[in-house]
DNA sequence: GATGAATGAGGCTTCATTCAT
DNA sequence: CATGAATGAAGCCTCATTCAT
């Protein structure tokens, strides 16, 4: 199904050639272009008209649009761990952790649907973006995977198949977000008003899935949330 | 985001031009394209090689490969049709109702993993292919949302919102399938030749997310519905 | 300049096969497709679905599409020659003569503008069309050029050229005529709603060029021909 | 017959992009395509091939064949208004007014027969060139026509109507040039070698047209003429 | 480095014409 | 004869990529 490679962004990042400030200019140029279009339809022309350079300049910095859509995946994701630092006290209840995750995950979305809604379309279509998703996601994975098994070793709920929750809650969340971010498919009307609402409700769900239970006084709990 | 769209699908059904036996020559050639390549990079010229027919054939039946690609969604939805007469018995059991449902969407997807995947590629560029999906989607999420307002109202849970959660419990399904029969993306190492233990996973699950517990005695039940 | 020819159609005219009314319901079609539509962007399918019959048959009775118009054409000089018994009176006063000739000129511009302007695109680009335009054109042009010639032998007006004038005034009645009935060019406003003021004008114009003068009593006459 | 309208089309007349030697080539070559062929027939692969650049260098400078085609009309248009300064002198009589200007219109049709002959093509089958014909024509018409109305003021001739009688003159010489000079077909035999003597025909005809009677020493004038 | 004109492969689509039924 | 599906040649046009300045 997949096609030829482009681009490899696999950790060896050799320092990028030329100007630092023409480089991030066709970055963000591209960025606002793809809030527009989506990738297929976009091409190397909308971006350096858009950053206002000369068409040849765009291939000084990168392969192809492939290869700019990798570089800003990239980017965003050194954004995000920097900006992740804002951990979590080790004393959360449950409930509040996840809520707490979910909306940080519904923040992320609304910032960078465009970029998110073309990565998962090269996904569906070029091996290279699949793996560049399964890697941005398998941190997340892992993550709420160790959650469920946690849970399940404490005796808190019967046991569920880790990997298939896991992976079955990460799905939820990707694609219930691509559709309303990327797509502009609400859960509700005027829902993207309301996020926390929303937050709590998934974290709600997830709870259950976790916990096979309600949390002990979630109204207390997001009331003390807020 | 997108751009002008070509084909229709506006429910106008003419009467298909030409002879049936060719249009579904070209409709079954479309999909083992499909399985093979994605739909932006499958050309018409593929899908006439593979049927064996004239470039200009094509052009007979349908307007571009969009316009098939629409065709493939609509004659896929009427065989869903056709075949879902085996209905659930009245008195099956909530937690057996989940779990056979979610099973036969799993089937599903094993068939048709290829033209899911392509018709989900569109929608996230295409207004026209995304207005489709959610139609797809529609009747699926009433009835999740329903049962989910069922259960509210009998005191089985807590509430939860019902929109959000029956989207949520939707995008679920429709993203791990399409990961992993669309892009070979296992739950776990050779799921795929275990359907049924998956099925039971995201059946209780789905389960804990409606009543917020497991279900009463899983291993019976499960018995009981084979 | 010109390209391949198709058609024959110099004279050598074979029974045309076919059913006649299949072939004359053909052409008819033909012709109301060429009220609507020059000749080069009409299709035979236009003329096929405008006459209601399948797109094989039409190759039964023509060539191409420009065997129809062939067609076309010969059927109207047929017409127009049969039509052509309403003789002047020898009697006639010239001003008269050529105000009632003129006058029958725009008639046949009025009823055939679509066929006239079709086959005058055609003699710009094909040599054989170009042929039939002189062909048709030239009974005209040696009434034309005699007339003048018997005018100056009589001492009417002083020599002139007689062929470049005749080919110089048919020539200004094809192209007017073209440009307000074939294109919607007229004269002046309103001019289609007062063709006897037109061809008035012009039959002085006419005359003029003929005569080196105004005719005698123009108001007269005029009143004498009505 | 055409005259000093610098911009064509639809008057928003940008830089042209890219290297105005280029752009030139490319209106020699379809200008040499044009006297071949018609633009019908003509592609614009015979102008990319005739100017020795690849295809879609073509596509850089002109939209379509049909753009190419203006542009051309544009460039005669200019250079004709820039070789317009040989003014005519304030005391040359009517007669020889009227020759001077016929025979600069027998000159310029000698030189760009080809490029008229498809714009005429045009012309009977698309409104936009309709137009730009309209409008080259307008000047003349307008001179024409005022000539006409002088000469009433005077007068010199009985009235006749100034509108129909000028259409018709501008008819006369359009369509003459075009069958003469576009399509070959020469007033009488060898014609073309003696533009001198047609234009002193026609001067001749045109007199009469506008002053119902011969020029005053016609003989004398023309000698002096020479 | 930066430019942007030039390239040409590749896909799209129409439509005249044929031919089996 | 009539049909209309099938054919495939012929043009169109876009856009990723190169390269001389």
């Amino acid at each position: 199904m997949t096609e030829p490679q482009a681009t490899g962004g696999d950790g060896s990042e050799a320092a990028p050639k030329g100007n630092p400030a023409r480089r991030a200019l066709l970055l963000d140029a591209a960025l606002r272009v793809l809030d527009r279009k989506n990738i297929i339809d976009a091409t190397v022309d909308d971006v350096v008209q858009e950053a206002g350079v000369a068409r040849g300049t765009f291939y000084i910095y990168f392969k192809d649009k492939y290869d700019i859509l990798m570089a800003l995946s990239d980017r965003l994701n050194e954004q995000l761990f920097e900006s992740s630092h804002l951990r979590l006290d080790r004393h959360t209840p449950p409930f509040e952790r996840i809520r707490i995750s979910l909306r940080a995950v519904l923040d992320a979305w609304t910032q960078h649907a465009g970029l998110y809604r073309s990565l998962t379309q090269m996904a569906l279509g070029r091996a290279d973006f699949l793996e560049l998703n399964q890697r941005n996601r398998a941190v997340f994975l892992r993550q709420i995977r160790s959650d469920i098994e946690r849970s399940i070793d404490r005796g808190h709920a019967k046991p569920i198949n880790p990997a298939v929750t896991a992976k079955a809650l990460a799905a939820m969340m990707d694609w219930l977000c691509l559709l309303w971010f990327g797509l502009g498919e609400e859960p509700y009307p005027n829902a993207t008003g309301d996020l926390d609402a929303v937050a709590d409700t998934l974290a709600r769900l997830w709870y259950r899935v976790v916990y096979a239970s309600d949390p002990a006084q979630p109204e207390a709990e997001a009331l003390a949330g807020l």
